[in-house]
DNA sequence: ACAAAAGTGTTCAAAATACACCCATGC
DNA sequence: GCATGGGTGTATTTTGAACACTTTTGT
């Protein structure tokens, strides 16, 4: 049998891109390093695997140091695997990303950072490491999976207007919908109950406010759904 | 700094999934382990990750060390890490899947394998290690993937007809398609070109001969292409 | 002549798109 | 009363789906 100890000449962390969605934009929070390398730069929030976890597991631990949150969306994007993606040694990194409602949580900073704070996308300009080809591939990855489940849910507060579900596809997607033809697919999927309330105090006509049904979606979930927007 | 060293408990492997089709069937490349864990069972041909090498650069080699292939469509799928998915130790994979024309190669076992063959999907039980579950998720990302790239031509000989690549979107999709509107679709994309050579020897009347243009797929690839079927 | 797969168009239904005005509220 | 975003329906175009017979070859 091969000895596995001749191999442990690596280390594995997980990488954590936590989007969220506030006042129409996609939003990543990022952590200022407080260790090095790259000391006092932006990152994406991870750290190391330990032994006894697994790589899911990882990331649900460094989500919940950070944000407090559990019990959310979290999906894996990959592993990265460059030889020379981490100065001081072999390190692979397995990304995930999740979908929080940027208002249910206060973010707090922790031991593995010394400042976290959200961004909007094009606010971002060298992270460390390689978390900036990872954050990409983590937007395509949201693209596509917004258009196969109805991920974007994940996203709003319990209580939204059809105009806040449009505008985050809008934004996620980078297009420009029209609202009926939008409103009439949305509702369509069945994915949408009204709860026969409106907005209030704002200096319009308030609009009506749905939440997300779920078990529609469980029932739907496996056929294979494609929101053809 | 955090000493990396403390964390190098652990090691990686890849694992690919090697998709080929013939005779109208989807066939993956298995391995016989010639070693322990898992001594003398089916697996996923696979192996250590080395120091110097990247995770695909793992790949490939060890996709060349079992087949000779070279130069072949690669996709990662993943990381697998669950906790004791390696009998001896924590052991986390990355699994790829590649796309082959099994006409095109000669399968040869080596020192990771005592024997190398093709198995038909319904074939396939009791993999070692959690190889099933790598296999499945490699099946359904196949699944979409041949849908938003035309993928399905990488398993196909040079020269194809048109029934071959609707016996091969069958296959792998696992539905059945009409020949007229199969063949409006498949050429409406633009990425068949007729040799405006027929087959020989059939004992029916000859189909026409097409490839794959590689031109207009490099143009249309960065539209998002959904081929809708 | 017969078996076997290739090749070919039209009709109908469904879905996507384009588009403009009145409504309810806060200030 | 005016500014702001909410809410609504129809006509047209595009796309998808269903469907059957003739052609060419080998035996």
């Amino acid at each position: 049998m091969v000895e596995l100890q001749n191999f442990y000449s690596s280390c594995f962390t997980v990488d954590n891109i936590i989007f969220g969605f506030e006042n129409g934009d996609i939003k990543v929070l990022l952590i200022k390093r407080g260790e090095e390398p790259y000391m006092s730069q932006w990152a994406l929030p991870g750290y190391f695997v330990n032994e006894n976890e697994s790589l899911r597991g990882a990331a649900r631990r460094v989500l919940k140091q950070l944000t407090s949150i559990e019990n959310v969306f979290l999906e894996q994007i990959g592993a990265f695997g460059e030889i020379d993606r981490h100065p001081s040694g072999r390190v692979v990194t397995v990304a995930y990303y999740s979908l929080i409602k940027i208002a249910d949580y206060q973010v707090t900073a922790s031991s593995i950072a010394r400042k976290a704070s959200w961004f909007k996308l094009d606010e971002i300009e060298n992270l460390a490491f390689d978390h900036r080809k990872i954050l990409d591939k983590a937007l395509n990855q949201l693209r596509w999976s917004v258009r196969i489940n109805p991920v974007g849910f994940e996203l709003l507060p319990p209580k939204f207007t059809l105009t806040d579900i449009q505008k985050l596809y809008e934004t996620i997607l980078d297009i420009k919908l029209d609202k009926r033809n939008f409103r009439k697919k949305i509702l369509s999927t069945g994915l949408l109950e009204s709860l026969g309330e409106s907005q209030i105090g704002v200096a319009h006509r308030p609009a009506l406010l749905y939440r997300f049904n779920e078990e529609a979606y469980n029932e739907l979930s496996d056929k294979d759904f494609l929101l053809a927007i």
